[in-house]
DNA sequence: GATGAATGAGTATTCATTCAT
DNA sequence: GATGAATGAATACTCATTCAT
C-alpha cells in the first residue's frame, strides 16, 4: 500500500502519476520499468516519489492491487444472470465481462499478462491466486453446471475448466491484436474505446463452440 | 544470423555456448539474461562473444530460430495420420507433438513463452508470426474438417482456429505446472523427461470436449 | 545552541527528543545519524525539529555539551580528596568519576568516543579542548604531586600526564567490553546498571603499577 | 581481495588508485568514503572500479590488509632484540615499532583508528584481532618478563597488558597531534616525515614511568 | 508555532559494448 | 581470431533541508 502521502496529493496529481505508472509497467516488465522515467514524465522529484512509495515494488503491487479490482469492479458491476436457471448463461456473461475490462483497461490487462508470464516480485500467494484462482471458479462452474443438467455428466471438470480459463484468459488478448493497428498505440492510448459491437458475432461463435463441440 | 565465426568454432564449444544462452534466456526474460554471466559460465572472453554475434539481439533471433527449427523438426519428424482421412485425427496429432516439444525442450519453450508475453525486440513480422502463423494453420485445418465432413459445416473457422491455438499454446505450460515440484527443477535440468503417459487421459478428455462440447 | 522554542518545549517532550537524539547518535557516527529517525520516533514533524535546531550539526553540537556537562556534573559532584593531602588519592578519584560516568551515561559516553575518533564536524576548539583538556588537568596534577613529593621529582610532567590521561580515556571502553555480552545491548539499554565492585580489583592493580611501575 | 585485474595494471597506475583510496578512507569513516570521489581523482570510469573491486567492503578490507601487513612488515624488519635477555627491551622496541609505522604511514594509521572506534563493515574476526590480538601479546609478555625476573612477580598480568597496549595504541596518535600543525595537512601529504629524533626523550620518560612508576 | 510534502544532489552498483593488444 | 580491460549511462534509493499552508 502507497504511503497516507500519496492519498493526501490532489485527485489530478495522483490520477497523472498513476497514468503514468500504469503505462510504465505496461510498456516493460517489472525490472525494465523505470521509476526514473516515471518522475521524469510526472514532473516531479526523485525524492517525492518515495514519499509516496515505499519502493519500486509498493508501487508494483499496487498496481497489481488496482488491475484486480478494477476486474472484481467490472465481474460484479451488473449483477450476473442466476445461477440457478442456466451455467452456460453465466459462463457467457462472465467471458464478456473479461472482455468489458480488457477493452476498458487495456493497460492494467497487460499488467496483468506480465504478471503470469513475467519475473515480477509478486508475492507467492499472489501468484498461485491469479492462476489457480481462475481454474477453481470454472471447475466449480462445471460441476454446477452438471448438477443442473446443463453440462454432460461425462466431461472432465478439469478438462472443461481448463479450456474455459485458457479461453477466458487469452480472448481478450485475441481480440485486441485481432483489431489489428498498432498494439503499441492501443498501450500508449487509455481514451482507446473499443467497438464491443464488433466482436458479438465472434463471441457467440466461440461459446457455441464450446457448448456443442466441433464435431459433426 | 550468427557471423561465420560462430560456425568455424569445434562443434563441441559452440554447442556449449549455446546450451549456455538458452538457459540464460530461459531463467531471466530479454533485457534481464546476462552476457556476462553467459561468456562466464562458457570460460570464453567478453570479446570473443562479440566476433560471434554482432550484439545480444542476434544471439536472441538466433535463439527464436532455433526454437523454431526444433519444434518444425518435431512435428514433421514422424509424418502426421493422414489428413484426408480424419482431420480430428491431425489436430490430436498436433497437440501431443506440440507436448512433446515442451517436455523434451522445456527450456526452449520457455523462451517462446517469453517471446510471446515479454519485452523482447522481436521483429513485428516475427512476432505476427508466431501468433498468427498458429492461427492460420489451425483455421486451414478446420476448413479443411469441413470439406471432409468431420467439422460441422456451421461452425465459425476463426472461433474454432482460435480455440484450438490457445489450448495448443496452454496445454504445455499447464501440464508443467500442474505437475508440481519445482519449475525452476524443470527448467535447469534439460534430462527431465515428463511421463507423458501421466498426461493421456486429462489429453483425451481435452479433445472430446472439442469435439462433442461441454453441452449435454 | 537549540533556538529559543526548543526550550519552550514542555519538559517532558523536550528530554524525550534527546533522549533519542542521543540514543540515535550513540548508535550511529555523525554522517549516518538520522534526523529523520529521530523526528519519527519522537512523534514530532520534520519541520518542527528545525524550529527548534538550526540543522543537524547544532543539535550534534549540543549534545556535546550536554556530554561535558554531565560529565562535570560527576567530577564535581561529590567534593574530590583533599587536594593537599595525597595527590594520588586524587588520581584515584579522577579514574573512579570517570568510570563513573561511562557506567551511568554509556550512551552519552560512546558519542563522546565517536567525537574524537570520527567523522563530526567538531569546532576545532571542541575538540582540542577535548584532548589537550584532559591533559593538561593531569600535568598540573603532576605538578601539584611532584611538590607534594608524593611524586617523583625525576618524572617527565608531559610523559605521566600522557599516560593517566590515556588510561582515563580507554579504561571505561576496555571494562565495557571486558564485560562481554552485547555492547549494542548496553547503549540501547540506558538502565544496564554495571557492578562496579567487579572491577575494583582490576582497578586497584592499575594504581598499583602507575605508582609502582612495573619493574622489579 | 581484489580481482587479478587490479594486479595486472600497470604499477605505477595500481597505486595512484591505491594512494587515493587510502587518503579517502584516512579522511573519512567507512560509509562516508567515496567510490566516486576516488574513481573521479584517479581519472577511472566508474566502471573500471568495479573490474578491480567486488564492491566498496572489498577495497576496503584490502586497505585494511596492507594496513596490517605494513604494520608487520616493520614490526619484522630488524629484528627484535634478544627476548631472553630483557623483557623490557623488547617493550620499548615494540613501542617504538609501532611509532614508526604511524609516522611512515599516517593515513594507514588513521584508517586503522577508524577501524577500531568506526562503525566499519569488518569481519567480526578481525576485529576482536585487532583490540584483542595486542592484549594477548603484551599479557604474554608480561608473563615471559615476569619468568625472567624483571617483572614485579606482584603485578597483575592483565593490567599490566591493558596500560602497555592503552600507550601502544595511542602514542602515535599523541605525538602526531603534538607536533601541531594540521593534522589534515598530515593526512593529506604521505611525504610528511617526522623527525623521530624529537620524540626520543618523551619516549623514555614514558618506559621509564612504567618501569620505575610515578610513586617515589 | 507546527506541519509534512517537495526537493535534488548524492550514493553504490550493473552491464552491453568497444577496442587496443 | 582471441583477449579482457575500459567505458559511461543507467538503475533504485537516501536524506538533510526548505517552505507554503
Amino acid at each position: 500500500m502507497p504511503k497516507p502521502t500519496f492519498f493526501n496529493l490532489p485527485d489530478e496529481k495522483r490520477q497523472a502519476i498513476l497514468d503514468l505508472a500504469i503505462a510504465e509497467f505496461a510498456q516493460h516488465d517489472y525490472k525494465n520499468a523505470s521509476i526514473s522515467r516515471i518522475v521524469a514524465q510526472a514532473g516531479i522529484a526523485k525524492g517525492s516519489f518515495y514519499q509516496y512509495f515505499e519502493d519500486k515494488q509498493e508501487l508494483y503491487l499496487y498496481l497489481i492491487d488496482l488491475m484486480a479490482a478494477e476486474k472484481m469492479r467490472l465481474l460484479q458491476g451488473e449483477p450476473p444472470p442466476d445461477t440457478a436457471a442456466d451455467i452456460f448463461a453465466l459462463i457467457r456473461w462472465l467471458l464478456r465481462a473479461g472482455l468489458n475490462f480488457e477493452f476498458a483497461n487495456p493497460q492494467l490487462a497487460q499488467i496483468g499478462y506480465r504478471a503470469l508470464y513475467g519475473d515480477a516480485p509478486l508475492p507467492t500467494e499472489t501468484r498461485t491466486a491469479m492462476t489457480k484462482g481462475t481454474l477453481h471458479y470454472f471447475q466449480a462452474l462445471v460441476h454446477q453446471g452438471v448438477v443442473q443438467g446443463v453440462i454432460a455428466a461425462d466431461i472432465d471438470h478439469e478438462a472443461a475448466a481448463f479450456i474455459f480459463s485458457v479461453i477466458f484468459t487469452n480472448l481478450g488478448d485475441y481480440l485486441l491484436k485481432r483489431q489489428g493497428g498498432d498494439p503499441a498505440h492501443l498501450l500508449s492510448d487509455p481514451q482507446y474505446l473499443f467497438a464491443t459491437a464488433e466482436v458479438e458475432p465472434f463471441f457467440e461463435q466461440i461459446l457455441h463452440i464450446l457448448q456443442r463441440g466441433d464435431g459433426r
